[in-house]
DNA sequence: TTGAAAGCGCTACCAT
DNA sequence: ATGGTAGCGCTTTCAA
């Protein structure tokens, strides 16, 4: 491989004029730069990382944690892939993902520690989660995409439970509805501390109660089969129901199929609003759901932001975030029957 | 940050035992190895890895590429992800994820020229892929998990589709099936020649051909509502079908699903046997599906020994490895009607 | 079994 | 606007 001291040679000018041509860090005359561009094209030069990384400490790379739970990585994820490699990228960056289980953040740490990476965003952040004291105390840069019980101090961007729930809930209530049920993630992600499991249903609690209206909630594996068995469950502790909000794609499939298997019509009879959506779900059953979309690609975006400002040490401390889910209108709501729009 | 000169002082070493008490390159007194390791434990050593990849040239990390395509990240590809990570270190090297689309494949292999990484694994290839010829043409030593269309020469491991069908068929013709479809992937999956589409619904054809059974295969969305429709239109062109290979996953939900709401039952009426599945999906309908396996984490195990194969330049050319699915019986097949068992 | 030292290919500071 | 050069923290050859 040509270094840069060949393109130096090449190009007539010593090997720091090179380096401050690429890095735009000192000013270098047209002609020179245009003299270098046309050596580092002509000889293939792609500049050693490592080099790099030696001279300056640091690697320009971040490093995204994915736990990888049995919920699957679902198109949210992928949306927040996406956003963040991007947005690293015009940063100057490198997104990198590392499959690491959450028992295993010593590795993570190690990595880091050895200049691997320059900082850390932390997926799938449980309330009570180890690696956010591994991270702390080796003072690794991180940002939390999610974000622990008291997170305070903590960078880091999540989604806005309380905002989404309490939408979901309004949105029902102005179609007419008061018997409202709310299907949750599994007892297992609750057990095992999963965050938006408790933030969300605490959520929907409170806007039910907000309205005086009662609270119905189940937790649901993510299942399509485990779905009907929790319609089933719903509309046997209260048979006026008239909607439900879900925060399980999985079950939503199997919920669905159930009401029309009981005779029940989606939206007419029963309107289903699906929360914390990935993109294409709506599309996925039939009709098409109403959906509140998951801010994937922003939380991605402001995420390594944030990292990148807390790797360079800039800006102070940049405050953490809290997006809400974006209802998407599709043909699972409607007004409850005897509640035409207007009349309630 | 302790560097290894620090530990050397420490140990009173020279630095470079340090490295070899660390490589194990070079014989290295059991006193004097015991010294450098209470040394490092004290300093909280941990080697820099540029430094370390300037000076051998060798990053000792492996970059996995995935596209992430509409068809989502599933089951089968977290378990290869696990066990590729898990061969990786225990080959002393490190696995990351890289997330670049099909097009970016300049992007790929400029980072291997600059040395982020020592090799590529390449995920779902397809039979024409871009990025096959552009690491090839760099020299960037890379695995295929899946292959192009002619793989001849090029290092891959994949799914044996022509087995896995043929033991579909043979495992329902067995049962006294005779009129059996096929739900496939959709016309968009097999439009941008996504490889299994095509391989899977030959293989099927092939696997009934031979003996002497009509073909019947559909192509079908990864939605379960667009599972419901291919089921009508497999039961329109055959209504004397018995039973159904599916390798479509969220179809495959709805697809049991509109079986039932015809009055047809899985598996007394129909069986559904779902191949190339992943973990967990079985589970995930009523009754449990009756599946082949997608054998992801030996892939992720064999595709990485092949990779390391080939940066180390060691064995001569590891061969190509073609892995069937491996059948878990569930409860969605049984004889076909009027076909109990042993009277076939 | 151990030590000394020459790089690896850059960045960034010192010059001019 | 440009050049010279001292490291960055390791690996590895050469010597002893």
């Amino acid at each position: 491989m040509a270094t840069m001291q060949d393109v130096a040679r090449r190009a007539q000018v010593s090997l720091s004029t090179v380096s401050y041509a690429l890095s735009g860090t000192r000013p270098v005359s047209a002609a020179t730069k245009a003299r270098i561009e046309a050596a580092m094209a002509e000889l293939g030069f792609q500049p050693n990382v490592m080099a790099r990384g030696l001279a300056s400490k640091r690697s320009r790379t971040l490093a995204l944690i994915f736990p990888a739970m049995e919920l699957g990585i679902s198109g949210t994820v992928q949306e927040f892939v996406a956003s963040a490699a991007t947005t690293a990228r015009s940063h100057g960056y490198h997104l990198v993902l590392w499959p690491f289980p959450r028992d295993e953040a010593d590795e993570v740490r190690d990595l880091v520690v050895g200049g691997m990476a320059d900082g850390v965003l932390l997926m799938e952040v449980c309330l009570d989660d180890v690696r956010v004291d591994t991270l702390r105390a080796a003072g690794v840069p991180f940002t939390m995409i999610g974000r622990t019980e008291d997170p305070d101090g903590i960078s880091y961007v999540d989604i806005d439970f309380d905002r989404t729930t309490e939408e979901a809930v309004a949105h029902l209530t102005a179609l007419g509805h008061e018997h409202i049920g709310f299907l949750n993630h599994s007892e297992r992600s609750r057990e095992e501390g999963y965050a938006p499991t408790v933030r969300a249903e605490a959520g929907y609690r409170a806007a039910m109660r907000r309205r005086g209206l009662e609270p119905l909630a189940v937790l649901c594996d993510e299942r399509p089969a485990a779905g009907r068995d929790a319609i089933a469950h719903l509309l046997q502790a209260d048979p006026g129901l008239t909607a439900v909000v879900t925060m399980n794609e999985m079950a939503t499939f199997g919920a669905t199929v159930e009401l029309q298997a009981r005779g029940l019509r989606v939206p007419d009879d029963v309107s289903v609003l699906s929360i914390v959506t990935s993109p294409g779900v709506a599309a996925m059953t039939n009709p098409p759901l109403t959906t509140m979309h998951a801010p994937g690609a922003a939380l991605g975006r402001l995420g390594v932001e944030r990292l990148i400002a807390a790797v360079e040490g800039t800006s102070p401390t940049a405050d953490p975030v809290l997006l809400p889910c974006l209802l998407e209108e599709g043909e699972s709501t409607a007004p409850a029957a005897g509640h035409p729009p207007g009349t309630h």
